[in-house]
DNA sequence: ATAAAATAGTTGAACCATCAACTATAATAG
DNA sequence: CTATTATAGTTGATGGTTCAACTATTTTAT
Protein backbone atom coordinates (compact mmCIF):
# COMPACT_ATOMS: atom_id res chain seq x y z
CA UNK A 1 0.00 0.00 0.00
CA UNK A 2 2.69 2.70 -0.81
CA UNK A 3 2.15 5.77 -1.39
CA UNK A 4 3.42 9.55 -1.48
CA UNK A 5 1.31 12.59 -1.38
CA UNK A 6 1.46 12.73 -4.96
CA UNK A 7 0.08 9.78 -6.29
CA UNK A 8 -2.58 9.84 -3.17
CA UNK A 9 -3.69 12.99 -4.14
CA UNK A 10 -3.67 12.15 -8.00
CA UNK A 11 -5.15 8.94 -7.96
CA UNK A 12 -7.85 8.93 -5.08
CA UNK A 13 -11.02 10.41 -4.77
CA UNK A 14 -12.46 11.77 -1.34
CA UNK A 15 -14.12 8.38 -0.59
CA UNK A 16 -11.09 6.06 -1.17
CA UNK A 17 -9.21 8.71 1.13
CA UNK A 18 -11.58 8.78 3.46
CA UNK A 19 -11.85 5.18 3.83
CA UNK A 20 -7.97 4.84 3.91
CA UNK A 21 -7.58 7.41 6.85
CA UNK A 22 -10.01 5.78 8.65
CA UNK A 23 -8.75 2.81 8.56
CA UNK A 24 -5.45 3.75 9.02
CA UNK A 25 -6.61 5.10 12.46
CA UNK A 26 -7.85 2.40 13.64
CA UNK A 27 -5.28 0.60 12.87
CA UNK A 28 -2.76 2.80 14.73
CA UNK A 29 -4.99 3.00 17.67
CA UNK A 30 -5.47 -0.71 18.48
CA UNK A 31 -1.31 -1.05 17.41
CA UNK A 32 -0.61 1.16 19.69
CA UNK A 33 -2.70 -0.14 23.07
CA UNK A 34 -1.42 -3.66 22.14
CA UNK A 35 1.92 -2.84 22.40
CA UNK A 36 0.77 -1.18 25.86
CA UNK A 37 -0.33 -4.60 26.63
CA UNK A 38 -4.28 -3.58 26.01
CA UNK A 39 -6.94 -5.45 24.58
CA UNK A 40 -9.44 -2.97 22.86
CA UNK A 41 -10.87 -2.06 19.28
CA UNK A 42 -11.29 1.61 18.90
CA UNK A 43 -15.09 1.41 18.43
CA UNK A 44 -15.06 -0.20 21.83
CA UNK A 45 -12.85 2.46 23.32
CA UNK A 46 -15.76 4.98 21.60
CA UNK A 47 -18.26 3.56 23.60
CA UNK A 48 -16.32 3.36 26.64
CA UNK A 49 -15.78 6.81 26.69
CA UNK A 50 -18.81 8.18 27.05
CA UNK A 51 -20.07 5.51 29.49
CA UNK A 52 -17.04 6.93 32.11
CA UNK A 53 -17.86 10.59 31.12
CA UNK A 54 -21.28 9.93 32.26
CA UNK A 55 -21.35 7.66 34.97
CA UNK A 56 -23.92 5.65 32.71
CA UNK A 57 -25.60 5.49 29.72
CA UNK A 58 -28.30 3.96 27.54
CA UNK A 59 -27.56 2.17 24.94
CA UNK A 60 -29.44 4.83 22.85
CA UNK A 61 -27.74 7.56 24.27
CA UNK A 62 -24.82 5.93 23.11
CA UNK A 63 -25.48 5.88 19.39
CA UNK A 64 -26.44 9.14 19.70
CA UNK A 65 -23.06 10.23 20.92
CA UNK A 66 -20.95 7.95 19.05
CA UNK A 67 -22.90 8.44 15.72
CA UNK A 68 -23.63 4.26 16.22
CA UNK A 69 -26.35 2.19 14.56
CA UNK A 70 -28.70 0.62 18.17
CA UNK A 71 -27.21 -2.75 15.81
CA UNK A 72 -23.88 -1.78 16.39
CA UNK A 73 -23.72 -0.64 20.02
CA UNK A 74 -26.10 -3.82 21.02
CA UNK A 75 -23.02 -5.64 19.83
CA UNK A 76 -20.52 -4.02 21.34
CA UNK A 77 -21.89 -3.78 24.46
CA UNK A 78 -21.89 -7.79 23.74
CA UNK A 79 -18.27 -7.62 23.74
CA UNK A 80 -17.63 -5.42 26.10
CA UNK A 81 -19.73 -7.71 28.47
CA UNK A 82 -18.61 -10.67 27.63
CA UNK A 83 -14.99 -8.55 28.87
CA UNK A 84 -16.26 -8.06 31.74
CA UNK A 85 -15.71 -4.19 31.07
CA UNK A 86 -19.19 -2.96 31.52
CA UNK A 87 -22.54 -4.40 33.08
CA UNK A 88 -26.12 -3.78 32.35
CA UNK A 89 -28.43 -2.90 34.45
CA UNK A 90 -32.41 -3.05 33.70
CA UNK A 91 -33.51 0.87 34.07
CA UNK A 92 -36.07 0.85 37.27
CA UNK A 93 -37.95 3.78 35.18
CA UNK A 94 -38.49 2.62 31.53
CA UNK A 95 -38.19 -1.11 31.46
CA UNK A 96 -37.49 -0.63 27.77
CA UNK A 97 -33.83 0.46 28.61
CA UNK A 98 -30.34 -0.49 29.80
CA UNK A 99 -28.28 1.36 31.65
CA UNK A 100 -24.84 0.74 30.92
CA UNK A 101 -22.17 0.90 33.91
CA UNK A 102 -18.00 0.35 33.80
CA UNK A 103 -16.53 -1.82 36.16
CA UNK A 104 -14.04 -1.37 37.90
CA UNK A 105 -11.48 -3.17 34.93
CA UNK A 106 -13.45 -1.34 32.92
CA UNK A 107 -12.67 2.20 34.71
CA UNK A 108 -9.40 0.67 34.99
CA UNK A 109 -9.29 -0.03 31.50
CA UNK A 110 -10.42 3.44 30.74
CA UNK A 111 -7.48 5.51 32.72
CA UNK A 112 -5.25 2.97 30.70
CA UNK A 113 -6.06 3.19 27.03
CA UNK A 114 -5.97 7.06 27.93
CA UNK A 115 -2.25 7.83 27.16
CA UNK A 116 -2.82 5.25 23.96
CA UNK A 117 -5.29 7.52 22.46
CA UNK A 118 -3.22 10.66 23.12
CA UNK A 119 -0.27 9.04 21.50
CA UNK A 120 -2.08 8.19 18.54
CA UNK A 121 -4.01 11.44 18.17
CA UNK A 122 -0.20 13.08 18.14
CA UNK A 123 0.82 10.75 15.48
CA UNK A 124 -2.07 11.27 13.24
CA UNK A 125 -1.68 14.90 13.38
CA UNK A 126 1.62 14.92 13.09
CA UNK A 127 2.92 17.39 11.08
CA UNK A 128 -0.41 19.21 9.97
CA UNK A 129 -0.94 22.88 11.06
CA UNK A 130 -3.88 23.07 13.34
CA UNK A 131 -5.79 25.68 11.04
CA UNK A 132 -5.71 22.95 8.39
CA UNK A 133 -7.20 20.79 10.93
CA UNK A 134 -9.80 23.12 11.53
CA UNK A 135 -10.88 23.26 7.99
CA UNK A 136 -10.52 19.65 7.47
CA UNK A 137 -13.30 19.39 10.97
CA UNK A 138 -15.10 22.20 9.30
CA UNK A 139 -15.26 19.70 6.37
CA UNK A 140 -16.48 16.45 8.04
CA UNK A 141 -18.96 18.11 10.05
CA UNK A 142 -20.19 19.14 6.39
CA UNK A 143 -20.30 16.26 4.90
CA UNK A 144 -22.02 14.56 7.49
CA UNK A 145 -24.50 17.57 7.26
CA UNK A 146 -25.01 17.03 3.64
CA UNK A 147 -25.88 13.28 3.72
CA UNK A 148 -28.26 13.51 6.82
CA UNK A 149 -31.27 11.38 6.29
CA UNK A 150 -33.34 13.22 4.37
CA UNK A 151 -35.17 10.05 4.21
CA UNK A 152 -33.55 7.42 1.97
CA UNK B 1 -28.47 10.57 15.05
CA UNK B 2 -29.10 14.27 14.80
CA UNK B 3 -26.51 16.70 15.06
CA UNK B 4 -25.63 20.12 14.16
CA UNK B 5 -22.57 21.88 12.96
CA UNK B 6 -21.85 23.22 16.41
CA UNK B 7 -22.35 19.82 18.37
CA UNK B 8 -20.52 18.04 15.52
CA UNK B 9 -17.59 20.15 16.17
CA UNK B 10 -17.73 20.34 20.13
CA UNK B 11 -18.43 16.75 20.44
CA UNK B 12 -16.44 14.95 18.98
CA UNK B 13 -12.86 13.96 17.52
CA UNK B 14 -11.21 13.68 14.76
CA UNK B 15 -11.59 9.77 14.58
CA UNK B 16 -15.51 9.62 15.41
CA UNK B 17 -15.85 12.60 12.75
CA UNK B 18 -14.25 10.52 10.05
CA UNK B 19 -15.63 7.36 11.12
CA UNK B 20 -19.50 8.84 10.89
CA UNK B 21 -18.51 10.94 7.67
CA UNK B 22 -17.48 7.73 5.94
CA UNK B 23 -20.25 5.30 6.97
CA UNK B 24 -22.89 8.32 5.80
CA UNK B 25 -21.03 8.80 2.30
CA UNK B 26 -21.15 4.75 1.91
CA UNK B 27 -24.67 4.68 3.31
CA UNK B 28 -25.93 7.72 0.53
CA UNK B 29 -23.68 5.57 -2.54
CA UNK B 30 -25.38 2.28 -1.67
CA UNK B 31 -29.20 3.90 -1.20
CA UNK B 32 -28.60 6.01 -4.68
CA UNK B 33 -27.60 2.65 -6.66
CA UNK B 34 -30.85 1.40 -4.98
CA UNK B 35 -32.40 3.79 -6.38
CA UNK B 36 -31.18 3.65 -9.51
CA UNK B 37 -32.33 -0.04 -9.54
CA UNK B 38 -28.61 -1.19 -8.58
CA UNK B 39 -27.50 -3.50 -6.18
CA UNK B 40 -23.77 -2.49 -5.46
CA UNK B 41 -21.58 -1.87 -2.12
CA UNK B 42 -19.18 1.24 -1.98
CA UNK B 43 -16.31 -1.56 -1.86
CA UNK B 44 -17.04 -3.31 -4.86
CA UNK B 45 -17.34 0.07 -7.08
CA UNK B 46 -14.47 0.79 -6.06
CA UNK B 47 -12.93 -2.68 -7.21
CA UNK B 48 -14.51 -2.31 -10.51
CA UNK B 49 -13.21 0.85 -11.37
CA UNK B 50 -9.52 0.52 -11.51
CA UNK B 51 -10.43 -3.28 -13.60
CA UNK B 52 -12.36 -0.77 -15.58
CA UNK B 53 -9.39 1.79 -15.93
CA UNK B 54 -6.94 -0.94 -16.82
CA UNK B 55 -8.49 -3.29 -19.24
CA UNK B 56 -7.78 -6.06 -16.00
CA UNK B 57 -5.81 -6.22 -12.95
CA UNK B 58 -3.86 -8.32 -10.21
CA UNK B 59 -5.29 -8.81 -7.48
CA UNK B 60 -2.27 -6.96 -5.92
CA UNK B 61 -2.60 -4.40 -8.07
CA UNK B 62 -6.09 -3.75 -6.78
CA UNK B 63 -5.40 -3.74 -3.35
CA UNK B 64 -2.53 -0.88 -4.16
CA UNK B 65 -4.87 1.09 -5.68
CA UNK B 66 -8.04 1.16 -3.73
CA UNK B 67 -5.54 0.90 -0.61
CA UNK B 68 -7.46 -2.70 0.60
CA UNK B 69 -6.00 -5.45 2.06
CA UNK B 70 -5.14 -8.67 0.22
CA UNK B 71 -8.02 -10.55 2.07
CA UNK B 72 -10.37 -7.71 1.48
CA UNK B 73 -9.59 -7.51 -2.02
CA UNK B 74 -9.86 -11.83 -1.91
CA UNK B 75 -13.46 -11.61 -0.24
CA UNK B 76 -14.74 -8.60 -2.70
CA UNK B 77 -13.21 -10.42 -5.80
CA UNK B 78 -15.58 -13.14 -4.33
CA UNK B 79 -18.38 -11.75 -3.92
CA UNK B 80 -18.09 -10.05 -7.56
CA UNK B 81 -17.28 -13.13 -8.86
CA UNK B 82 -20.39 -14.47 -7.17
CA UNK B 83 -22.77 -12.05 -9.26
CA UNK B 84 -21.26 -12.70 -12.45
CA UNK B 85 -19.40 -9.19 -12.62
CA UNK B 86 -15.91 -10.23 -13.08
CA UNK B 87 -13.67 -13.51 -13.51
CA UNK B 88 -10.31 -14.65 -12.19
CA UNK B 89 -8.20 -15.47 -15.48
CA UNK B 90 -4.88 -17.05 -14.23
CA UNK B 91 -1.77 -14.88 -15.40
CA UNK B 92 0.29 -17.04 -17.89
CA UNK B 93 3.60 -15.81 -16.75
CA UNK B 94 3.14 -15.47 -13.12
CA UNK B 95 1.41 -18.64 -11.94
CA UNK B 96 0.62 -16.61 -8.32
CA UNK B 97 -1.25 -13.83 -9.95
CA UNK B 98 -4.74 -13.89 -10.94
CA UNK B 99 -5.67 -11.48 -13.44
CA UNK B 100 -9.09 -9.88 -12.65
CA UNK B 101 -11.22 -9.10 -15.52
CA UNK B 102 -14.96 -7.58 -16.21
CA UNK B 103 -17.77 -9.89 -17.66
CA UNK B 104 -20.09 -8.37 -19.58
CA UNK B 105 -22.74 -7.50 -16.87
CA UNK B 106 -19.82 -6.21 -14.99
CA UNK B 107 -19.11 -3.16 -17.73
CA UNK B 108 -22.68 -2.91 -17.91
CA UNK B 109 -22.70 -2.21 -14.71
CA UNK B 110 -20.03 0.17 -14.55
CA UNK B 111 -21.59 2.47 -16.85
CA UNK B 112 -24.62 2.36 -15.08
CA UNK B 113 -23.38 3.12 -11.57
CA UNK B 114 -21.53 6.33 -12.94
CA UNK B 115 -23.97 8.88 -12.64
CA UNK B 116 -24.59 7.50 -9.62
CA UNK B 117 -21.25 8.39 -8.02
CA UNK B 118 -21.45 11.34 -9.56
CA UNK B 119 -24.86 12.39 -8.03
CA UNK B 120 -23.47 11.22 -4.43
CA UNK B 121 -20.14 12.79 -5.07
CA UNK B 122 -22.33 15.85 -5.79
CA UNK B 123 -24.24 15.63 -2.59
CA UNK B 124 -21.34 14.80 -0.71
CA UNK B 125 -19.82 18.34 -1.33
CA UNK B 126 -22.69 20.56 -1.40
CA UNK B 127 -21.76 23.93 0.03
CA UNK B 128 -18.61 23.20 0.65
CA UNK B 129 -15.55 25.14 -0.74
CA UNK B 130 -13.62 23.86 -3.05
CA UNK B 131 -10.05 25.20 -1.57
CA UNK B 132 -11.88 23.49 1.33
CA UNK B 133 -11.79 20.44 -0.09
CA UNK B 134 -8.17 20.47 -1.67
CA UNK B 135 -7.04 21.02 2.34
CA UNK B 136 -9.08 18.42 3.36
CA UNK B 137 -8.04 16.38 0.70
CA UNK B 138 -4.24 17.38 1.50
CA UNK B 139 -5.04 16.42 5.13
CA UNK B 140 -6.18 12.66 4.73
CA UNK B 141 -3.55 12.52 2.45
CA UNK B 142 -0.88 13.44 5.44
CA UNK B 143 -3.04 11.19 7.83
CA UNK B 144 -2.30 8.40 5.66
CA UNK B 145 1.42 9.40 5.02
CA UNK B 146 1.78 9.99 9.16
CA UNK B 147 0.03 6.32 9.76
CA UNK B 148 2.11 4.70 7.24
CA UNK B 149 3.91 1.11 8.22
CA UNK B 150 7.10 1.73 9.92
CA UNK B 151 6.11 -1.28 11.52
CA UNK B 152 3.61 -1.82 13.97
C1' DA C 1 21.31 -26.40 -8.54
C1' DT C 2 19.51 -26.20 -4.26
C1' DA C 3 18.11 -23.72 0.03
C1' DA C 4 16.13 -19.64 1.72
C1' DA C 5 13.35 -15.72 1.24
C1' DA C 6 9.94 -13.08 -1.04
C1' DT C 7 5.40 -12.66 -3.35
C1' DA C 8 0.31 -13.70 -4.63
C1' DG C 9 -3.49 -15.41 -3.01
C1' DT C 10 -6.75 -18.18 0.25
C1' DT C 11 -8.92 -19.50 4.67
C1' DG C 12 -10.74 -19.17 9.41
C1' DA C 13 -11.69 -16.40 13.32
C1' DA C 14 -13.14 -12.18 15.58
C1' DC C 15 -15.14 -7.77 15.17
C1' DC C 16 -18.07 -4.00 13.21
C1' DA C 17 -21.90 -2.08 10.00
C1' DT C 18 -26.32 -2.30 7.83
C1' DC C 19 -30.82 -4.18 6.89
C1' DA C 20 -35.01 -6.32 8.12
C1' DA C 21 -37.82 -8.61 11.24
C1' DC C 22 -38.79 -9.26 15.80
C1' DT C 23 -40.02 -8.63 21.29
C1' DA C 24 -41.26 -5.89 24.93
C1' DT C 25 -42.48 -1.77 27.05
C1' DA C 26 -44.27 3.03 27.05
C1' DA C 27 -46.89 6.89 25.23
C1' DT C 28 -50.79 8.66 22.76
C1' DA C 29 -55.31 9.04 20.56
C1' DG C 30 -59.95 7.74 20.27
C1' DC D 1 -59.69 2.12 28.81
C1' DT D 2 -58.33 0.16 24.71
C1' DA D 3 -56.09 0.32 20.16
C1' DT D 4 -52.49 2.35 17.76
C1' DT D 5 -48.06 4.01 17.45
C1' DA D 6 -43.48 4.97 19.01
C1' DT D 7 -39.26 3.66 21.36
C1' DA D 8 -35.36 0.50 23.25
C1' DG D 9 -33.17 -3.26 22.39
C1' DT D 10 -32.13 -8.06 20.19
C1' DT D 11 -31.35 -11.44 16.48
C1' DG D 12 -30.03 -13.34 11.94
C1' DA D 13 -28.09 -12.56 7.52
C1' DT D 14 -24.72 -10.54 4.45
C1' DG D 15 -20.58 -7.90 3.53
C1' DG D 16 -16.08 -5.79 4.71
C1' DT D 17 -11.60 -5.54 7.65
C1' DT D 18 -7.82 -7.33 10.19
C1' DC D 19 -4.81 -10.87 11.93
C1' DA D 20 -2.45 -15.11 11.65
C1' DA D 21 -1.52 -19.22 9.48
C1' DC D 22 -1.33 -21.51 5.32
C1' DT D 23 -0.34 -23.05 0.01
C1' DA D 24 1.85 -22.36 -4.09
C1' DT D 25 4.72 -20.24 -6.92
C1' DT D 26 8.90 -17.17 -8.07
C1' DT D 27 13.32 -14.89 -6.90
C1' DT D 28 17.69 -14.63 -4.74
C1' DA D 29 21.73 -15.96 -2.76
C1' DT D 30 25.24 -19.30 -1.98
Amino acid sequence: MAADKESLQFHMNLGMLINSAHRAMTKRFVQNAHESGLDISLDQWMVLGPIWQRGDASQKELGDMCLKDKTSVTRIIDTLEKKNLVVRVPDQLDHRVNRVILTNAGKQLFYDVLPVMEKTREEVKKNIPDEDIEIFKNVLSSIIINLENEKG
